[in-house]
DNA sequence: CTGCCTCGAGTTCG
DNA sequence: CTCGAGGCAG
């Protein structure tokens, strides 16, 4: 790690120095904030915190990112970079109750074809309440620092992590052989003495304060600013490890406990269970304990200790079925039905919503609840009037739990889904066997208002700047009447509406412009054609090419694609049957958007092919080389199989390319992968 | 036909 | 996040 050459002109005497301070800060560091037993006074280690720093100011090729200095945080960022995880960080299935933890375990049993008298060890350890994150040690050195993000993809905060004092900037050496790449994951959080002190200090200054240790946790991490992060005294417990390089383990405690050596600080409530009767034990136990604890605990963690065992269990779509996340019950609150509204959704969907007296319940304000639809409100008897319980489901979306009927006066009034649509006044119809009541208005202006912003959303159109409030001005002033028309929008047009400056009018419509070169999975998307979500969008998009293709497409024809059955295509075909829908289609090809999907080239030398990447890529990103591999022919995959064709492998390729030579599957480098590719390209 | 599992649609608050 | 419903495997 030492680069001897960059570091000329530093007397030993000094470097030798560096290093003694360094060492010493690491190491009260770590027995502050991950061993809570100081060995120094805090005086003590400032004065050899103000010396490193003068040292390296006066030194600064002496710095390296690992130096106990470089936590302080460094200047701020303008916004964060994507990070992709090299393994994904998967969510857990949850469970609420025993019930669900024992067919947990009856389903692990299951699939392990164990003896009823068997059962698999399980690794339990209470869930903090925080934000997850990934960091990357590259030779045991901390290289970056994401959030989880969807899963697969964070936001780089390497520099805001820098600042946490529990994270180790370089693990420990000589406990266990250091991997080459580790990607240690854990849960950022909070003390509630931290919170108390930040809550107090933002009250003083004014500014506002915090709902939750959990709110507080991620908007100090997410800050552009890490000098602000660094004020926070954020707390990181490791749990896990992703991908790893150089080192094998065989269970999860063997992990936690490797990661303790290390010098992370890891849960001191961990237990071993050899059954499911002492996991409920353990986890009943925390049932009381958790709240005299000094940070926020949610649930459980419950993990079949053996990796072997997890193999063989596999996932099930996003998560392990190896794991499960017990919540504990979430704070439920009393409240006062005042009223029941109903909402019309994009697609005429009658929405009874309840209006409750506000109320704060795990510190947010409350006022709204969903009641889903009508047999959700016979079911649980909800009346205008009524006193109900709300909880927030996962900890965010508000519902009502039950009614408190003995509080029931005998004036409250029982809900009764209007037969008029509230908004349009056509006829409300509910189809048999159906749970949901729509609005059978043609022209509903409440469903060409949702219709409209489901088309400029994000993950359709992505128009941004136009939103609710400038979409509802349109359509009060007749500048628009179908989403089509939001392409002859002109500055002059937005500039004279309530709360829109030059300046927003001139971003909005340059937001205009720039949609225009969707794909054609969002149009499709976009177009907000009954049962077509995003995943619908892309395999129509897939299959017929363009937009006139799928126009142009019979039911039986549309059937065929992957995931459609009769419902869905009978609902595609209706689209492309409605004349004002092919009006707005003429529209939108007239403002110059009719994109097309780039033709797989069957005869391409990916053909029917399946390749895996592996490895850091230099040259591209994953996406690009995908996109070059699926316009080949070519079908991208992750893992290697008997069944791979190729395996392309970047810098510090691990145990995907030994698999690969171990199966004799040809195996090339990015340089010779893009000659392939740019050969194939010429030929065609 | 029945049970998954996946996808779509609607929703909350800061 | 939740519920409902469509698709598909067994």
């Amino acid at each position: 790690m030492n680069k001897p050459d960059k570091l000329s002109g530093i007397s030993s005497e000094v470097l030798s120095e560096i290093y003694d301070i360094r060492a010493r800060l690491k190491r009260a560091d770590f027995l502050y904030y991950v061993k809570d037993q100081p060995d120094i006074s805090d005086a003590d280690y400032d004065s050899m915190m103000r010396r490193l720093q003068e040292l390296e100011a006066q030194y600064p090729q002496s710095i390296s990112p690992d130096s106990p200095t470089q936590r302080v945080g460094i200047a701020p960022q303008s916004e964060f970079a994507e990070f992709e995880h090299r393994a994904p960080m998967l969510s857990l299935a949850n469970a609420f109750a025993e019930e669900e933890l024992r067919a947990f375990d009856d389903r692990c049993r299951r699939t392990l074809l164990l003896e009823p008298d068997e059962s698999p060890q399980y690794v339990c350890e209470p869930k903090f309440d925080g934000l997850a994150v990934s960091l990357t040690y590259i030779d045991g050195m901390l290289s970056a620092g994401a959030t989880r993000g969807d899963g697969y993809r964070g936001e780089n905060i390497t520099q805001n992590l820098r600042t946490v004092r529990s994270i180790p900037l370089d693990l420990k050496q000589n406990v266990k052989d250091i991997p080459s790449l580790i990607e240690v994951r854990g849960e950022i959080i909070l003390t509630h003495d931290e919170f108390e002190r930040i809550n107090s200090e933002r009250e003083t200054t004014g500014e506002p304060t915090f709902a939750n240790p959990r709110n507080a946790a991620a908007g100090s991490v997410r800050q552009l600013d890490a000098r602000i992060t660094a004020s926070r005294r954020l707390t990181l417990f490791a749990y896990a490890v992703g991908a790893c390089e150089g080192l094998e383990f065989a269970n999860q405690y063997e992990v936690l406990c490797t990661l303790g050596d290390w010098g992370f600080k890891v849960n001191p409530d961990v237990r071993v269970c050899d059954s499911i009767d002492e996991v409920v034990g353990y986890v009943g136990e925390w049932g009381e304990k958790k709240d005299n604890l000094s940070y926020d605990v949610d649930g459980m963690v419950v993990k079949v200790n053996s990796f072997d065992l997890q193999t063989r269990l596999g996932f099930v779509a996003r998560s392990p079925r190896w794991a499960i996340a017990y919540k504990f019950p979430s704070q439920q609150v009393r409240t006062q039905v005042n009223d029941i509204e109903v909402n019309v959704g994009r697609t005429g969907a009658l929405t009874p919503v309840a209006i409750l007296e506000p109320v704060l319940v795990g510190g947010v304000t409350v006022s709204r609840a969903t009641l889903h639809n009508e047999d959700e409100i016979r079911r649980k008897d909800v009346r205008i009037g009524d006193t109900v319980v709300v909880q927030r489901a996962g900890e965010v979306i508000p519902e009502v739990v039950e009614v408190v009927k003995a509080e029931r006066k005998g004036s409250e009034v029982e809900f009764v889904m209007p037969d008029h649509c509230p908004v349009c006044g056509a006829d409300v119809v509910r189809e048999s066997g159906e749970a949901v009541a729509r609005c059978t208005g043609i022209a509903c202006p409440a469903q060409i208002r949702e219709t409209i912003l489901h088309f400029a959303s994000r993950a359709a159109m992505d128009i941004d700047g136009v939103g609710p409030a400038l979409i509802d001005q349109l359509l009060n002033r007749q500048l628009i009447r179908d989403p089509a028309d939001i392409y002859s929008l002109t500055v002059e047009d937005i500039e004279p509406l309530d709360r829109m400056a030059r300046k927003s009018a001139e971003k909005a419509v340059n937001a205009i412009t720039a949609s225009k070169k969707v794909t054609l999975d969002r149009l499709i998307y976009a177009l907000g054609i009954r049962h077509v979500g995003e995943r619908t969008g892309a395999a129509l998009a897939q299959r017929f090419g363009t937009l006139d293709a799928l126009k142009a497409a019979s039911v039986e024809e549309i059937s065929k694609v992957p995931d459609v059955g009769p419902a869905v295509a009978a609902s595609v075909a209706a689209f492309f049957s409605q004349p004002g829908n092919i009006d707005v289609i003429e529209k939108l090809r007239t403002a110059g958007i009719d994109p097309k999907v780039e033709a797989r080239q069957e005869s391409a030398i990916f053909a029917g092919k399946t390749i895996v990447f592996t490895g850091a890529l230099q040259k591209m990103t994953r996406d690009q080389a995908q996109g070059m591999v699926f316009r080949l022919g070519g079908n991208p995959s992750s893992s290697v199989s008997g069944r791979t064709d190729l395996v392309l492998a970047g810098e510090k390729a691990g145990s995907k390319l030994d698999k690969a030579k171990s199966l004799g599957v040809p195996v090339v480098s990015e340089d010779e992968f893009l000659e392939m590719v740019s050969r194939a390209e010429d030929e065609s």
